[in-house]
RNA sequence: GCCCUCGUAGUUCAAUGGACAGAACACCAGCCUUCUAAGCUGGUUAUGUAGGUUCGAUUCCUACCGAGGGUACCA
């Protein structure tokens, strides 16, 4: 339970007692200013405007009837009819050993306990490159996975290959032309890449090739001897590369359930959409009529009788809900795709392919190129994702040059390594989900303030402290002596942190916990300037050293959810 | 045409219907013989337009303007 909690529960206590409005929904909030208290509510100005009664009253009957809790020992009314509670110091001070003895654990729950949740994330396409747009869902999934894991959800993270579609046959189909009929063990990723764009190019001015490429994938699809070694030469050749991309995002899946996986259920899912009345015939395609839902149709089968994604997605639903039964299935998946997902969730309830668990598309904005435009292939725009990485890299070995000359070779490269993909991930995780997000270099490498480094930078500066003191071990301290307002702040911000982690879970906003760790390292900064910590007084420095202990595993915590690394020394 | 998302400072982004709209970058002025200056302190600048609901609107509703996306055989 968190602080908030425990509030709302008081709270809840004399709305039942005395109003008798047992449902009624309102708020705890931190107030803008400090002067106005460590939380409020507008609880008053909720049943004011239901019974018609002034706010300022109730607010004031509220705080006349709220029982005693340790917690706060003074609780204000504010116009228009703010309830405001301000913590006790004694209190406050007491929870620095509370976060400290739970280590890394701290701000985790069991809320979670015996639900599983399934997170599709990821999903790059065999034989393209993995490009910007990859790395936002990747990067996004893999802290609502890591989110979830802290609060005791069972997650299933499943990367949902693109390894079965259409592009297939095109392909092969440039392939043969190129290569005959040899398997070429060597072919990169962008000589795949390649072919596929000189079929598009070519296919332009002689579209009769479609025809072609449509029977080498059903050849494919039936699994025919050279077509399907083909597929699997272009299948191992790009895992190599996405495994590279995925080793240094240190992102790690449950699950690899490709399109291939579920090729075999599609027949079966087509008879049972027909059986149900759910699939009809249109134009010579099998399409869900979801006129009624006022929504466009749902394409399962093409003409030439192949399948679709929309096929193969609800065959994972099925699969998905029958072997985990999740309470969650959420989509990584970028806002361009929402159309098409509440037609297919509309299309698995009607087929009965899941019943209880919620459904999510949790969708984020487009990666736009220089003056928002979409970012087009043509012209070479779309950042590919390892050069990216690679640039932010050899960045961050300039600067760590520059900052710090004692790192041997091997700490540089691995502190490298940490500070870039900090920053580059960070530079997703830091903005709402939502937002078109404008590709910047500088940005996305920014190591100054608002950026992971910046961070991770907190992280070394306390460490470095460590390294000077005699203090290894958390002693016996007097934490009452941690008076500086600095030191009031930075403790408020250590105990809010759960409630972030919490509230990222929820709402599925890693930028929540992103926020509260720059407060924190703000915080930080701004204390380590004006107090000192080894030169104080013995106890009054004990008692600093843990804060700062604290501060360092909060950060680290929370940058771990993040699904970033931190370096001992920068 | 219809549907979805977004419009906040010069730029890039924050802000579960709450109190005086926060940062960062950039720019200007300071701070390293003192725990790592990837830092700190101070300064200038913003809610697309017009209505509505509300004690209170960046947030909800309506219209308009602007950007992006989608709108059955791609994913």
């Amino acid at each position: 339970m968190t602080n908030k909690d425990t509030i709302k529960k008081q709270i809840r206590q004399v709305l039942t007692d005395k109003y008798q409005a047992d449902g009624l929904d309102f708020n705890v909030n931190y107030p803008p200013l400090p002067e106005m208290g460590d939380y409020a509510t507008n609880v008053a100005l909720v049943i004011g405007k239901e019974l018609r009664k002034n706010p300022l009253t109730i607010a004031n009957e509220l705080m006349n009837n709220l029982g005693k809790n340790k917690m706060w020992n003074k609780v204000t009314v504010a116009k228009p009819g703010f309830v405001n509670f301000f913590l006790n110091q004694n209190w406050l001070t007491a929870q620095l050993g509370i976060i400290l003895k739970q280590g890394k654990k701290y701000g985790n729950s069991n809320e979670g306990k015996g639900k599983t949740v399934v997170i599709d994330y990821s999903a790059p396409n065999i034989a393209k490159k993995m490009h910007v747009g990859h790395l936002r869902s990747t990067v996004i999934g893999a802290a609502i996975c890591n989110l979830h894991k802290f609060l005791g959800y069972k997650v299933i993270g499943d990367n949902h290959l693109g390894d079965w579609g259409t592009q297939f046959g095109k392909l092969i189909f440039q392939y043969k032309k190129i290569y005959g009929e040899t398997i070429k063990k060597n072919i990169t990723v962008e000589e795949m890449e390649k072919l596929y764009l000189d079929f598009h190019q070519e296919a332009k001015e002689r579209p009769e090739m479609e025809a072609v490429a449509r029977k080498e994938l059903k050849k494919l699809q039936d699994h025919e001897k050279f077509n399907y070694r083909l597929w699997q030469l272009f299948y191992r050749v790009s895992m190599t590369e996405f495994k590279k991309v995925y080793d240094l995002l240190g992102v790690k899946f449950e699950t690899w359930h490709g399109e291939s996986f579920y090729h075999k259920m599609l027949p079966g899912v087509i008879a049972e959409a027909l059986k149900k009345g759910v699939a009809e015939k249109s134009q010579g395609a099998l399409i869900v009529n979801l006129e009624k839902y006022g929504l466009p149709p749902l394409l399962i089968k093409k003409t030439d009788g192949a399948y679709l994604y929309s096929t193969s997605d609800l065959a994972t639903i099925k699969y998905r809900h029958e072997k985990y039964s999740p309470t969650k299935n959420l989509y990584v998946v970028a806002d361009q795709q929402c159309l098409y997902f509440e037609q297919l969730f509309k299309t698995s309830e009607l087929l009965g392919y899941h019943d209880k668990e919620e459904m999510m598309h949790i969708k984020f904005g487009l990666i736009l190129g220089k003056g928002g435009k979409k970012m087009s292939t043509r012209e070479g725009e779309v950042a590919d994702l390892m050069e990216i990485i690679n640039e932010g890299i050899e960045k961050a070995k300039v600067r760590i040059k520059i900052k710090n000359k004692n790192l041997s070779k091997i700490e540089l490269e691995k502190t490298a390594k940490i500070i870039a993909l900090g920053a580059i991930k960070y530079n997703d995780l830091s903005q709402n989900r939502l937002t078109d997000i404008i590709f910047d270099w500088d940005k996305m490498l920014n190591f100054e303030s608002g950026s992971a480094p910046y961070l991770q930078y907190t992280y070394v500066r306390v460490k470095s402290i460590f390294k000077k003191s005699k203090d290894q071990k958390i002693k016996r301290s007097n934490y009452k002596l941690l008076k500086e307002q600095a030191e009031i702040k930075l403790m408020k911000d250590l105990i809010n942190f759960p409630e972030a982690v919490r509230a990222a879970a929820e709402e599925y906003k890693p930028n929540i916990v992103a926020l509260h760790l720059d407060k924190l390292a703000a915080d930080f900064h701004s204390y380590y300037e004006q107090v000192p910590i080894l030169k104080a007084d013995e106890k009054i420095r004990r008692a600093r050293l843990d804060l700062i202990r604290a501060v360092a595993q909060v950060i680290k915590i929370g940058l771990e959810l993040l699904g970033v690394k931190t370096p001992e020394k920068m």
